[in-house]
DNA sequence: GCAAAAGTGTTTGGATTACACCCATGC
DNA sequence: GCATGGGTGTAATCCAAACACTTTTGC
């Protein structure tokens, strides 16, 4: 058997994308930033950087998406590898995909000024974007619109406080279907909420009430029954 | 903000290991091998390789299990990447998870001959393992569990005729339940199966009928109709 | 005949679906 | 009042679980 010295093998390069989910306007979005330097300069791509030697994998993720949104304390999702030898145009850079999904209005876009352009994107109207990213961002949706099944993660990016509307707005979006209002209702009967004495302002029709996600419930109801969250 | 050169990010190495699950006695066992040198010399492991600085992710795979199992034209399906800095002793070395299924008869033992030992084991039976295996294995584990529920993968685990009871075990084991023998039946309906005119041999009760998953019929369905395997 | 597992039918209760209707607000 | 979406009840249907029963083989 051919036998290759170790270290022969260093000779790639390791890096990290983060896809970061927000709702808006009854769509999922990605974020997106115009790269401001080549490879790919002036294409849109998510925000990636290389791992630092002695970094593990999520304090990366952390680290890269602290520096675009300023937000820190979000939980990040692994996603898949991507290692195609040719993806980089300047040598071997495996790079793993993470995601996190954050409220829109809790990060600010003048916190990131190192790119020539950053934005919100729609993931059905994702232009061309650099690396293999359109690849990337397109499994790690499919993996999002997955976890949003059997996890409680659309809470992530609702506004703490939401109409039951806006949740099924997000699910509608996600899972390319039109349920019917009442029977939505029905469906998200066991999901713990705080309904709040709160309604909706400025709209011109009956306001809806606000509910916010009762997470300590949650944590209780699974560690003490067989419940599982279903989608 | 701190820079590094592009350069200096050349320092780890990246390898693959290949989780192999096969179905045995009722259980899903893994295949180990026993190291036969440093690190972790005589402790038990899932066979794993530098991937080559050319070589794509699922070549490296495929070339892991061949080597070990000879046997090839086997689908991988990619798991987790584990990058934790201290997870190898000798450096840093991020590694990615695959995992294939094969009919454990198919496979001769004599082939791995490059290992000391070489052994399938119980998932619910695994030993201490090397470096983060124990990790790797039962996150890779959970992963398969869930592809069990939504893709006809367990027929490249039982034998090419099967009896249901086969079939039925084998979701007993995954899902740790015990489904009555009726109402299993009544939920594999819709599985395309090709009902062969053969029975059990050598069993001291009414033998069962053998089948086999028509996998040319399952492509059509999910084609031509919005089905969708479900357990 | 008996043990053991193969193989099938019936009943029941809970969940899903379709659909209809009333309510609160702005203009 | 009327347009708009919020919010809820009912009946029909489908599906899953529980359970009982018959069949075929070896000994």
């Amino acid at each position: 058997m051919y036998k290759i010295e170790f270290n022969d093998f260093f000779t790639y390069s390791f890096s990290l994308d983060c896809v970061i989910f927000g709702f808006r306007e009854g769509k999922i979005h990605v974020l997106l930033i115009k790269r401001a330097m080549e490879p790919y300069k002036n294409n849109w791509a998510v925000p990636g950087d290389l791992v630092y030697p002695d970094e593990d994998l999520p304090d990366a993720a952390q680290r890269i998406l602290f520096e675009l949104t300023k937000l820190s304390d979000i939980e990040l999702h692994q996603s898949q590898t991507f290692g195609n030898p040719k993806r980089h145009p300047q040598g071997r850079v495996i790079t793993n995909a993470y995601f996190a999904l954050i409220r829109i209005p809790d990060f600010s876009v003048e916190a990131a000024s190192w790119a020539e352009a950053i934005q919100w994107t729609a993931v059905d109207e994702l232009p061309e974007l650099a690396f293999d990213h359109n690849l990337i961002v397109n499994s790690t949706y499919e993996l999002l619109k997955n976890k949003l099944r059997y996890e409680p993660i659309c809470f992530d990016m609702l506004p703490e406080r939401f109409t039951l509307n806006e949740l099924q707005q997000l699910y509608d979006f996600a899972f390319e279907t039109e349920m019917d209002k009442a029977n939505f209702r029905k469906k998200i009967k066991p999901i713990p909420f705080i309904a709040h004495n709160e309604k909706q302002q400025n709209v011109k029709h009956r306001p809806a009430k606000l509910f916010s996600f009762d997470s300590a419930a949650y944590q209780n109801k699974i560690r003490s029954t067989d419940y599982q969250f279903k989608m």
